[in-house]
DNA sequence: TTTATTAAACTTACACTGTAAGGTGAATTA
DNA sequence: TAATTCACCTTACAGTGTAAGTTTAATAAA
């Protein structure tokens, strides 16, 4: 009888790094990375908040947790294919992250990637710079310019698929057509659907002068 | 006699949104974003949490008005100068919050720009592309494009400004090192006193492709 | 001058948070 | 068989945002 009064976990075992980490993942893209909460978490592992504990030091290394899954998710293309489409092929995973994981992106992008895993990304973004010819002084400028870049893009895209966080008093409809006309104008433009091409615009307009050949 | 026992208040009166906002302001880049909570404002204050309400509606519109009296203090220069030098202007302006407002930054980063303050700053920044003789989509793009950019940025310099924040378990200088030999090269080129020139070489990069003439 | 109204605070209370400290029984090892 | 470790639980605490209602001072109306 492994579930007397104060075993509420169905086996002993089920519990797991990975498990938490998923399910914090999951639970974070159901009600948002404000709502999301220990006690919570444990209610949907069917286990208490303190067992958690057992696996993870606290709260902040569930994120550091994720933020690491986020960043090792993202595949390296061959080092056979040009140098611009490794690039390409980096910038559209991270913006994917941003697109599918749009509740927790703002955490990500604020993190410090100071881990095994975010050190090892960097590296190998900067072999592809090394690849391509650059010194390494040029190689550790544009990395940290396109870095940039997808870190403004990615945080932007999420806050369209996000639905809350709106500030507390928005604008009218009404009063930014009469106000502010040119910024009424613009609006069309900044809907999901140009998200893309205004996307590979900018990435274009850095990467054209990254490797110009 | 107007300090009675359930008076903290020093003269009734002397409370108000403004001083709330600038003593959170204050407070935040003093103990960081996380640790601010209303009581420790009232305190500063010197006066009860439930007071704040009066002047404010909750905690979130706080950071409301912090993102609304920054973004009011970017200023624009003259429309008789150059068109880049106005975007480079905005752009350094919008670097010293990131690096003035470490701590808040961040949150700035993220928040929705949908008040009136926010529509207004970048109604007059597409007054500034459309000045330029781009047409409204080209404007709307680049917009969106540089704020990208500079929101990354701001982000990225701002960690460095900051204390904390780092992962719960970072990676060993050792093993930097030894593990990832590119990213140990690159690290000098990362410091603070380069981050002038990687940020006006990334501006740089998109301000010719914006404005080519 | 009295009365009513509003402004600007305060008091209490509640549900919720992360987590420190220590306990418990089962599994594993010595 | 005894000792130890694993995996999880119990209790407790200090802190959080804020809803609801109360109190006093300032102002306006009668």
């Amino acid at each position: 009888m492994s579930n007397t009064a104060h075993q509420k976990a169905k086996t002993k075992g089920n519990l797991s790094k990975e498990l938490i980490v998923q399910t914090s993942i999951t639970m974070i893209e159901e009600i948002g990375v404000e709502k999301f909460s220990l006690r919570k978490l444990a209610e949907k592992l069917n286990c208490e908040p303190m067992s958690i504990y057992y696996h993870l030091k606290n709260k902040d290394q569930i994120f550091d947790e994720i933020v690491d899954f986020l960043i090792s998710s993202i595949q390296f293309e061959s080092e056979q294919l040009p140098i611009k489409q490794q690039l390409i092929s980096i910038a559209q995973q991270w913006r994917m992250l941003a697109k599918i994981y749009s509740n927790f992106f703002p955490v990500l992008a604020v993190h410090q990637l100071n881990t095994h895993t975010g050190s090892q990304f960097m590296n190998q973004v900067l072999a592809i710079f090394q690849n391509a010819g650059l010194p390494i002084q040029q190689g550790s400028y544009f990395l940290r310019i396109l870095n940039y870049y997808l870190i403004g893009a990615g945080i932007d895209e999420a806050k369209g698929y996000q639905l809350g966080s709106s500030a507390t008093q928005p604008i009218k409809a009404e009063e930014l057509v009469n106000q502010y006309p040119l910024l009424a104008q613009a609006l069309p433009y900044w809907k999901t659907e140009h998200y893309d091409e205004i996307f590979n615009l900018g990435l274009e307009m850095l990467l054209v002068r990254i490797l110009p050949n």
